[in-house]
DNA sequence: CACGGTTTTGACAACCATGTTCGTTAGTGC
DNA sequence: GCACTAACGAACATGGTTGTCAAAACCGTG
């Protein structure tokens, strides 16, 4: 586990504990509509707005790695990597593995140099269908 | 793989060829907003769902990619290329060079099948800024 | 503890890309 | 032409996400 989450200029508040603390618990990708509606089942008392406005904060401050999905849904996962990663993503459950491709940052970065890209960045996902969830 | 054209009940009209007339004249990724109302601009009378529709007909046909922005809107370019390949986008002019990465698809496969991931997909894209826009 | 300024919250409404409906328009085969 | 039917498009529905703003919570300070 990672020390708290403790983001300058903002207060701890019941609520933002909570969504650490679920967040801590789940190793797979949820959204934000997931995220709130664990908590409110869990007895929490939280607005989905602050849900929203919680998980940006925490990606922001780079304590969340963000997904967007095809459908255009954003979904979040606390990642125990610090690192730069990538992940590996079960599409039905949402479980993830997080993978490192050294050899693809550079591939990417000469890619980009090679066509006269400056601030380069990249995206890489992979999914997929995890064992558990083939088996049932 | 085929084409839609020859598609039985599939009725070429001058809505679709303005589409593909348009696409085929754009190097860059344009959004189906930004599609219409150059089409519009152009004196085309067409409405902006039969974009949404044509947009989405022709990725289905494989004759689009398709790309997913972070803030959820799609994209799309007619690719030359017609086999699996990935995309140098310039992130002010939406500017695309078609990228090809065979080493990056087998490292793909392979640590998926490591985590005993099937049904694998993956997603790769590098995003920079051209060497047009930065010089302006 | 009371006070006052600041931050956070959350119900609600606004957004925006996209999907759907349905009456109208217009290709296509005959 | 003509009939048949896919395609169109304006209006409306949807669903995830974000903005609004008054009320509540928080936190020194007196």
């Amino acid at each position: 586990m990672r020390s708290p989450a403790s983001v300058p200029g903002l207060r701890s508040t019941r609520q933002r504990a909570a969504v650490a603390g679920i967040l801590d618990e789940l190793d797979a990708f949820r959204s934000a509509q997931q995220i709130h509606a664990a908590l409110v089942a869990r007895g929490e008392a939280i607005g989905l707005t602050t849900v929203y406005r919680t998980l940006a904060a925490l990606a922001e401050a780079d304590e969340l790695d963000t997904l967007l999905l095809d459908d255009g849904e954003a979904v979040y996962r606390r990642c125990r990597g610090l690192t730069h990663h990538h992940h590996l993503v079960c599409r039905s459950c949402g479980a993830t593995v997080e993978v490192d491709g050294p050899t693809v940052e550079t591939w990417a970065d000469r890619i980009a140099a090679d066509h006269g890209f400056d601030e380069v960045s990249h995206t890489l996902e992979i999914f997929g269908r995890c064992a558990t969830c083939r088996s049932t």
